[in-house]
DNA sequence: CAGGGTCCGTTCATAAATGCACAGGATGGT
DNA sequence: ACCATCCTGTGCATTTATGAACGGACCCTG
C-alpha cells in the first residue's frame, strides 16, 4: 500500500461525498481526485465508491478506508502540531557536550538555564570520547583548541579557559616556591600523558623546562588535579579545577599565552532553532559574568 | 498536513537511516527523497534529520513523525488486506431489493443463499418505493417490466412472472364462473390502482373488459390478493402469491403473453465482486428449478 | 415543463515531479 | 597513505501528474 496521498483524496471524497467537494477542500481539480480514485481502485482491485451522478458515495471498502484514513489524519494534525510547537518553543531534550574540565563551569551554567526552561530536560556529557555533532549526539558542543572548521558546523568564539601553574602545599614544603621562569627548570611537573597535546601551555612548558623534569604523566584534568595536590609536582590546572581543591597556591603569575581558546558548535540543522538559540545565549551571557 | 506521500517518504528515511536506502524500498530516485524531505522540512519549519556523509539521523521531531508514520503504515497494510480479502471472498453485507410480490419465492432462496455462506449477512428490501443501485443501497435488484436501460446497471434476464387469473370460492358462488373469453366482460375484477401499469395483463384486461368492469383498486398486490380472497372480483395474482391463500381457484387458462420478464439488475461497480456474482448464480438456478 | 445549478467524466496543453549523470566528501580496509 | 566504496547534493532532460475547458446527465424549482 504506497502512494499514501491517493488514500487521503479518497478520505477527502469519502468524507465530502462528492468528487467536487473534495477537490474543492483539498485545492485541487476534480479531474486529479478522479484519477487517484480510479489508480487506487484498480491497484486495490475493489470499488471503494459507487458513482453516481449526485455523487460518490462508499462501498464497504470505502467506509473502512474512510474510519482508517480519519485516524490517521487526526494522528498527523497533531503531529505537525507537536512539531511545529516543538520547533518554536524552548522545550524536549538538549544535549550539551564538552571537555570534562569545563564541569565545573557548566554545570552550574546549565542547572540556571533549566531552572529558566522548565521544559528543557538537559543531557550534559562529557567522557573520554568526542560527541559528534554530525550523528545528532548533541544540540551543542564546547570544543578547545584551534577553530573547528568542519563544513556542517557553526562555530563561534566562547570563552577562554585560563589555567594557572600551582602547587599544593605539600610540595611547597618540599622544594619550595619556583623564584622566577628560569627557576622552574630546577622543579618536577606534572602533566597530560599525550605527547600529542596542542594546548598552548603545553607547548610552553615544553620550550622552558625539559622533558625529564615531567615526572608525573596521567590521563584527564581530573586525574591530573589529584597528582597536583598529592605533591607530585607542579601543574597546570583551570581555575575551576583550582576552587574545588585546598592547599593549592599559585607558583606562577598567568601568562596570556597559556590560556586557549574555548569554541561554542552547534550543527548547523539545528542552529536556528529557539532552543539552540536560547542555550547559547545563556551559556554566552554566564561566560561574560564569569569574566 | 497535507501531502502524505511525504510524510510517507520521511518515515522510510527513519527507517533506512540513509537516503539511499530509502530510495531503494521505495523503487525511487535518491534524489527524489532529498527533495521530499526538503520539502516537508521547509513547510515544516523543523529539521527532521541532521544530514551527514553516512546518511541521516533523526532529530526529536523526525523520532517522533517515525513512530507515527509506522503506526500509519501498519494501520494502512491492515486495511488493504481487508480491502483485498473483503473483495475476493464472500463476506459482508448483501442487499437485495424486489417487488412485494417476489417475496414469497426469494425469501427462501436467500436464506438457502445465507445458510451456504455462513459470512453472509443478507437484508432483503421491499418497499414501495424504488431502492437505488446508484446510490449504494443494495447490491442486486430484481425489476419487472422492461428491459432497464440505466447506463451504470447491468441487466441480465431473471425468470418470466406468470400470473392467473384468480376468484374466490365466495366471488364464484355469487357470480359463477366466466365461460370464455367473450363472457369475461360480464363479470367484475379487482386491479392495481395506478392507470399507467405497464403489466403485460393489466394492458390485456385493458383491452378485453372495460373500465367499467373493474370495481375494486388498490395499490401493492397485498391488497389485490386480499381482495380477490374477499370476494371483490377477479384478479390478476402470481402464482407465488396463490399459493398462500385459501380458498382461491384459477378462472381462465393462463395466457403466454401476460408473463412479464423479471430482469436481474446490479450496480456495474459491484457486479465483477465474487459476492454479487456468487449471489446471482444462486438466484438463477433457484430460477430454473422453480420452472 | 423548461431553465439554472451541480456534478461527473474526458481530452489536450501545461506545470511539476521524477530520473539521470556527475561531482564532492567521508569512511574503512589494505 | 592510498584506493575503493558508499553516501549526499545539484543541474538538466524527460516522464508524469495536474489544470483548464467542454460536454453530458441529473436534480430541484418556479
Amino acid at each position: 500500500m504506497d502512494n499514501w496521498d491517493e488514500i487521503r483524496t479518497a478520505y477527502q471524497v469519502a468524507r465530502a461525498g462528492t468528487v467536487s467537494g473534495a477537490a474543492a477542500a483539498m485545492g485541487v481539480h476534480h479531474a486529479t481526485v478522479i484519477r487517484h480514485i480510479d489508480a487506487l481502485e484498480t491497484r486495490l482491485g475493489v470499488k471503494l465508491f459507487q458513482r453516481h451522478a449526485r455523487g460518490y458515495t462508499t462501498t464497504e471498502a470505502g467506509l473502512d478506508l474512510l474510519q482508517v484514513a480519519q485516524a490517521t489524519d487526526d494522528q498527523f494534525t497533531q503531529l505537525a502540531g507537536r512539531i511545529k510547537g516543538q520547533g518554536a518553543g524552548v522545550s524536549g531534550e538538549l544535549v550539551v557536550t564538552s571537555l570534562g574540565a569545563l564541569s565545573q563551569f557548566l554545570t552550574p551554567a546549565l542547572v540556571r538555564f533549566q531552572d529558566a526552561n522548565p521544559d528543557i530536560r538537559v543531557r550534559y556529557l562529557t567522557g573520554d570520547r568526542l560527541f559528534r555533532l554530525e550523528y545528532g549526539e548533541a544540540h551543542v558542543a564546547i570544543r578547545a583548541g584551534t577553530m573547528p572548521d568542519q563544513p556542517d558546523n557553526v562555530v563561534q568564539p566562547f570563552m577562554n579557559m585560563r589555567v594557572k601553574l600551582v602547587a599544593s602545599d605539600t610540595y611547597i614544603a618540599k622544594h619550595g616556591l619556583p623564584a622566577d621562569e628560569a627557576d622552574l627548570v630546577n622543579h618536577w611537573f606534572v602533566a597530560q600523558d599525550s605527547v600529542t597535546s596542542r594546548a598552548p601551555f603545553t607547548q610552553w612548558l615544553r620550550t622552558v623546562v625539559g622533558e625529564d623534569r615531567i615526572v608525573f604523566r596521567t590521563t584527564g584534568n581530573r586525574n591530573i588535579a589529584r597528582a597536583v595536590v598529592a605533591g607530585a609536582g607542579i601543574g597546570f590546572l583551570s581555575e575551576f579545577e583550582m576552587e574545588c581543591h585546598e592547599g593549592l597556591r599559585e607558583v606562577f603569575p598567568s601568562r596570556d599565552d597559556w590560556s586557549g581558546p574555548l569554541w561554542l558548535v552547534t550543527h548547523v540543522d539545528l542552529h536556528r532553532t529557539p532552543k539552540v538559540q536560547a542555550v547559547l545565549a545563556h551559556l554566552k551571557s554566564a561566560a561574560a559574568a564569569q569574566v
